[in-house]
DNA sequence: AATGAAATGGGATAGCT
DNA sequence: AGCTATCCCATTTCATT
């Protein structure tokens, strides 16, 4: 099978092979593996297995992450909030993304096709504050048309990242 | 102020101090200092650092992971789909999630408060293969009342976790 | 009980074949 | 890509407050 020249943000293309890929395989699966452990499962030594990850660090491919639970930290709240905008001019949109950039609440925002223009993901203690949010902050902003809350129940499937089925 | 007390899931209860909480900041903000570095931003030394360290991932507080460029990888769109179900029996909603589960394209399923059941985060090449995941996998499925896809033109804020203000 | 200093052990990486 | 050697980092032990 051919490998895909493929393009991370602000790099070079960078190419991508069955090894490369079983590497980002291995590490979704488990992110604390040694380069020892990896080398192993991806069929390599340590010296050329700490290359490859040094390229595919550096292209911005992957990177490395701390994921917090929320729960542990006293966020035991989450929502989706779909956000339309008075779009009377450029900036308001822009203004908005400002805003909400500020507020540590917000964990998620995308601007989206549809009958709203904003989706967000909203990380918070409980229903208290979710109200909080809401009606001391949210409610301050201008040109907020309508805002649409769905609450979180639970999350059954969560997976960091995906692969396309190579 | 007062270390709330706060319960990781499967694991005992844990207090976080204000070390701890400016340990998981800065994790946060890079995932990729070593020992030396974080120990002296939380003004320790690296040896109760590690002890903190192990404490924080053992109880489950935090976790490693790896996260992938999903474009650099030919993923280059996002969707979020809600979905509801003709909720007929209790197993309905269980045969759905074990379906999705299988599906590499969802990344996230969240069940909701609403007027739909489930919102679904997906990951696919393009529109092309959107349309083939939904065409071809979920309309095979039975049980689908309804169907709305919102596509995300793009994604202004991420925070890989947040911190309530404390 | 938790910190800091020092030593030890292991893993990551660079040079070379 | 693999082997080897080096170096750096993480961790453990111990003394200390």
């Amino acid at each position: 099978m051919m490998s895909d020249a493929v393009t991370p943000p602000g790099t070079l293309p960078m190419t991508l092979d069955a090894v490369d890929r079983r590497i980002i395989r291995c590490l979704l699966e488990d992110a604390t593996l040694s380069n020892n452990e990896l080398a192993e499962r991806v069929g390599l030594t340590a010296a050329p297995l700490s290359r490859r990850l040094a390229r595919l660090y550096g292209a911005g491919v992957i990177r490395q992450a701390v994921v917090v639970d929320p729960a542990a930290v006293g966020l035991g709240l989450q929502a989706f909030a779909e956000v339309t905008l008075n779009r009377t001019a450029p900036e308001v949109g822009e203004r908005f993304v400002r805003a909400i950039a500020a507020m540590p609440e917000v964990v998620e925002c995308h601007t989206v096709t549809g009958d709203f223009d904003f989706l967000l993901k909203i990380s918070v203690k409980d229903i208290a504050d979710y109200k909080r949010l809401i009606w001391n902050e949210f409610d301050r902003l201008p040109d907020i048309k309508g805002l649409r809350s769905t609450i979180v129940f639970d999350t059954p499937k969560r997976s960091l990242g995906t692969l396309p089925d190579w």
